[in-house]
RNA sequence: GGAGAGGUGUCCGAGUGGCCUAAGGAGCACGAUUGGAAAUCGUGUGUGCCGUUAAAAAGCGGCACCAAGGGUUCAAAUCCCUUCCUCUCCGCCA
């Protein structure tokens, strides 16, 4: 949503709110407007008359005349034109400190309560109960805990041996099909962005408490590579012909999960860095819905050849983020600890960051567009190797590698 | 971190206070010429905001924009300050 768009469709704009429920006065919004476009009525009519004046004054100098009168003119009216470029410049504060605070539009095929719209697999059935990962984990000394809050504290993760290994075979199966197969253009980015990056995105200002500020310099750490893909054409213009632009990026990932205390504490469902892959498109406007399902079909392809059941959610208004307008989330089931965990969420943003990060299109009519912008993990890898290790547990308290990691193992078939 | 050189339109590039409404070139678009093309000639060529229109687009009018922000001045691409970025050299470092 966007100043104009209030504008021109108030109600519709208060309804948006009214689903997503977000708390941001419309009216308000618009009384500033109105008054910000008087002000500046005022200051572009005072100026014309003062470069005027300025004009006379630099005719009169050539040809050797007094000015003195005209002088004295124009410097008062320099002082009326700072006078009301203040006055602006504090309503233009207000009111950009508001739309800072303004969703995306919502899509129309967006439900009111979440929805699940396609399953695939069977969940795994056992002889024996199953146990978590944590306990999984330790056993076969893949997963450390203990040592990790050595290092950092809780809610933090160490792998070892075999299982650093298997983290590092997710990832790279990850990239290879999507650049190899989906013909993504792998990324490796910094991982302290500016914070301008993160308002471009729409992580700032509403996820503030949810990320890590560096005390010294003007960086966060990235919460998601998101961030940096969504930058890359920052105050960039394509041509038509250039799009759609697909990119895939493997980093680490760092929240700090303030508001979730008591919640998903054991193991390594929530935790403050993680490793995950993910995909960013740039699209015309007219293509995004599309590549929305497209990218949806390139993560449930990771998730099949994975074998790891798992469904699809379409999201409801008020769960979506802030920055996006139809949102699937995927979820893979894990049967250690029962519960479906969300290792994806694949959203299309429309033009909400394509605005905030000046991201335009040069159409063959030649007029200028914003792009569309879709983001999607592919993907979370903490939850995916909690599903592995949950769902090929065996009997003997072992774990059979899905055959499709066994080329990035060594061929190694099972971990005991 | 220290010293120096830079940052101008889609691109190259000129421009040290006022006819800058940014020279010149390239590119692109349209037109002329041609049987068709090349070459040549002509014309045009950015973005944002505000207004005008019931609305949208176009058009028209106004204002702004020469890395970003601030200052000096009646007047700034041009002078001063701060910041960012690029390049060269030195220092430090994996």
């Amino acid at each position: 949503m966007n100043l104009k768009f209030i504008r021109e469709h108030p109600d519709l704009a208060k309804k948006i709110l009214d689903r997503r429920k977000e708390n941001v006065s419309i009216d308000e919004i618009l009384m500033l407007d109105t008054k910000r476009r008087q002000i500046i009525q005022m200051r572009d009519q005072v100026r014309m008359q003062h470069k005027q004046l300025t004009e006379k004054i630099a005719i009169l100098k050539r040809e050797s005349k007094d000015e003195s009168e005209l002088l004295q003119q124009a410097k008062q009216l320099g002082q009326r034109v700072k006078e009301i470029e203040n006055e602006l410049a504090q309503i233009e504060r207000q009111l950009a400190e508001k739309l800072k605070f303004l969703p995306n539009v919502i899509h129309e095929s967006v439900p009111d309560n979440d929805t699940v719209v396609a399953c695939w697999g069977e969940k795994p059935q056992f002889d024996f109960t199953p146990l978590a990962h944590w306990d999984i984990g330790e056993a076969l000394q893949i997963l450390d805990f203990k040592t990790a809050a050595k290092l950092a504290g809780s809610r933090f993760v160490m792998f070892k041996g075999l299982g650093a290994q298997l983290e590092r075979a997710l990832i790279n199966f990850c990239l290879d099909i999507h650049t190899k197969k989906h013909h993504y253009v792998e990324i490796s980015p910094p991982s302290l962005n500016l914070e301008e990056c993160f308002y471009n995105t729409g992580a700032l200002p509403k996820q503030a408490d949810e990320m890590y500020k560096c005390a010294q310099d003007p960086f966060y750490l990235i919460p998601t590579a998101e961030v940096p893909l969504v930058n890359l054409h920052q105050n960039e213009q394509f041509y038509e012909d250039e799009l759609p632009k697909y990119y895939t990026a493997y980093t680490p990932c760092f929240r700090r999960e303030a508001g979730s205390y008591g919640k998903d504490v054991r193991g390594m469902i929530r935790i403050h860095q993680f490793d995950k892959v993910e995909l960013v498109k740039f699209t015309k406007p007219e293509d995004s819905y599309d590549e929305l399902e497209k990218m949806r079909a390139d993560v449930e392809e990771l998730m099949q050849l994975l074998k790891l059941p798992y469904q699809v959610k379409l999201l409801s208004a008020s769960e979506m983020a802030f920055q996006s307008a139809k949102t699937y989330d995927i979820e893979a089931w894990a049967a250690g600890v029962g519960t479906w965990l969300e290792v994806s969420s694949i959203s299309n943003c429309e033009d909400f960051q394509a605005r905030r990060a000046n991201i335009r299109v040069r159409r063959k009519d030649n007029s200028l567009q914003y792009v569309h912008i879709l983001n999607g993990s592919g993907l979370a890898f903490p939850r995916i190797f909690i599903a592995i290790v949950e769902n090929y547990q065996q009997k003997d308290g072992s774990i059979i590698i899905p055959e499709v990691l066994r080329p990035y193992m060594g061929g190694l078939e099972k971990i005991s």
